[in-house]
DNA sequence: TATAAATTGAGAATAATTCTCATTCTTATT
DNA sequence: AATAAGAATGAGAATTATTCTCAATTTATA
């Protein structure tokens, strides 16, 4: 699995195996929970850390961000630099927002659950650090 | 401004200020440097805290998340759930992963930036909670 | 199976956020 | 303008989240 360049150790397994195991996102707390007591916190967000080196995904931008919503008109996103940190406002084309709109609606049915905010998140590296 | 329903104190005029004279988003320490020892940490953390309820934005979902990547096939996005706190994986729909690549592209040209990633946040009540 | 390098566990250290409570400010009422 | 009631603040304690340290252990390699 990744017999690429890392080592293959207990709490990777373990951590992997949970993963798998559960079959959904999970926080921290829960797979620490999950894993009862087999490993140190520490070493879990160790394994987590190495692990996203490779094929492990977690959602890229923790930081809280307060930004002033002014009147109506503005809804839009967020490109995070990985570089300096900074956070720029992006705006995107009326078409495709009415298309996440639309597609936001069909999920809502097909997965039976209700929908009332979204946000697309951006990495990458903004125009001073490009 | 916000004479509906709170009242108005020198802290939540100062986050104010800066978040309007800077005009972009901010994380917590930012706008506590920014407001060089005016207001007490916690205070400022209670005024994001109330003002959020206002006509404040943040970046809502800040836990971690650990979710294994299954080989090639799986780009796809989460849901929030409110109430239970739970995280589900969702999948949009072939052309619209399409044309937010698309748009992506085109903003990278528009403001001048390298994006190498994105992902669309929705925030809402899960099928069991709803 | 011996060795070097990498990883772990436990807890200390640091960072982020919330809470407590006595004091101060705001607002509404005179 | 004075005052009382309630809300908000400041300072620091408390809690939670995350990273770091280092000796002991495990892993990969020869």
């Amino acid at each position: 699995m990744k017999s690429k360049d890392a080592s293959i150790t207990n709490p990777r397994l373990i951590v992997l195996g949970i993963l798998l195991k559960q079959d959904v996102p999970l926080t921290i707390d829960k797979l620490l929970k999950l894993s009862r007591g087999k490993l140190a916190q520490s070493t879990l967000y160790r394994v987590i850390n190495h692990l996203q080196r490779f094929g492990l995904v977690t959602n890229p931008e923790n930081t809280m961000v307060v930004e002033l919503k002014v009147e109506e008109t503005s809804h839009h996103h967020h490109l995070f630099c990985k570089n300096c940190g900074r956070i720029i406002d992006i705006e995107l084309g009326g078409e495709l927002e009415k298309q996440i709109e639309n597609e936001v609606m069909d999920i809502q049915e097909q997965y039976e659950l209700s929908i009332d905010g979204h946000s697309l998140e951006l990495i990458g590296l903004c125009d001073l650090c490009n």
